[in-house]
DNA sequence: GTGGTCTAGACCACC
DNA sequence: GTGGTCTAGACCACG
């Protein structure tokens, strides 16, 4: 599985694992039922430890995305593209949030920061 | 002065410390030239640690918008209401590139990332 | 890792740390992507508290000549010879110009500064 | 008397008092014999407190440079201008060792660190 | 009074 | 094990 680790991001490992993936999974990249990397294969290629992919898959478990069935690995769950754009939505919301918040506190107005993320959405907004 | 720490907060008191005393100092709340209140009143005042508030200090100091006078305290750096602005949208831009790549990258379009800040920034934004 | 502290000196106990490692930077006696003694064994080898080691190894990071990884340690950053000459120019530019400049406001003249120069390099410039 | 004083310096404003006067004298601005401001007035003048100005003239009278005749003021030493001359290398040498040793130790060679040095002596020097 | 530095502890998340 | 954060003291130079 492609995934762009980093050393020395303030984001921990674990983090940047299971965000990747949930990604993967709410864009449609890994379709229902599909079975996931496992977490030693993934460790193994991608130089971590097995304890961080563990936690990773932890949290996607715990949000639902992937299930684990016993003795054979983790699937991807089934979800309605409806609810894989809701969740994509909540967590949107969440992140950006407490962004939006200090930009207001900080005196800039609604129209600036629409402008603002406009332009970022335009020329790209990749990574 | 008024700040709003939770010690609950994933983010380190300091950083709290600084953020909402460089809103205040960004949104021209706290006019240039204008003392801060000195360490350790700060400390006492919000009941954390001299150190924390010196860091919370020595951050916007290191970022230009406050300078330190030995043996009289710290004040708040004279800067133009453009300089401010501008200091406040790379800041904007700076924490909002990532929340964005995410939401590209989860599948979610420019269209109903747009929408949803919108809806955000008109529901007052406030914490 | 051997340094040359001193207790009595005006510089700070971190800036000593700081200066010293960055030296062995700077001059290749610490190759690109090598361990730097933790935090803790530093602090305790060198008998100083563990945050002064911190505050040391904090400006290096900020300098961008180290790099941490949390939970593994920090590591020398990688840079070309012509960069690190570079930073070591810079940083000599800034701690001579006051120097030199207050030799001329105090009536040298250029060619006497020069020479008392070449003198003190030709006699080792060493401690 | 004409002062440069910075209140957001490092440097102590006592150690800029002295510094700046220690110049005039070594240079021959102000010639052997001559008075100095009385400190009550060179702190009104300068804006600053009187026991800063007491202890800059403290220095200076430590060092030999003015002498205090009780109840007339501070008055400019006679020195030969060999003897200045002498004064004023010795404070150079002082204060460029350091800087010459930690240059070494970074790596530079002797060659490039004259070569900096007669550019920035070229370029003026000025402050 | 102020900021700058330092110590000797502690708890946490991460790997 | 590692670094990151925080506390509660202390001493110093400066104004």
């Amino acid at each position: 599985m492609l995934l762009n680790l980093s050393d020395i991001s303030l984001e921990p490992l674990h983090a940047q694992i299971s965000q990747q993936i949930r990604a993967k999974i709410l864009a449609g990249d890994i379709s229902e039922g599909h079975a996931l990397p496992s977490i030693r294969g993934l460790a193994k290629e991608q130089r971590v430890s097995v304890i961080t992919v563990q936690r990773a898959y932890e949290d996607l478990d715990r949000e639902g995305l992937i299930v684990s069935k016993r003795g054979k690995g983790f699937y991807v769950s089934s979800l309605t593209d409806k609810k894989k754009r809701q969740i994509a939505l909540d967590r949107l919301r969440e992140k950006i949030h407490p962004v939006l918040s200090d930009a207001i506190a900080t005196g800039l107005d609604s129209q600036e920061i629409r402008l603002l993320i406009s332009k970022l959405l335009k020329s790209g907004g990749g990574k």
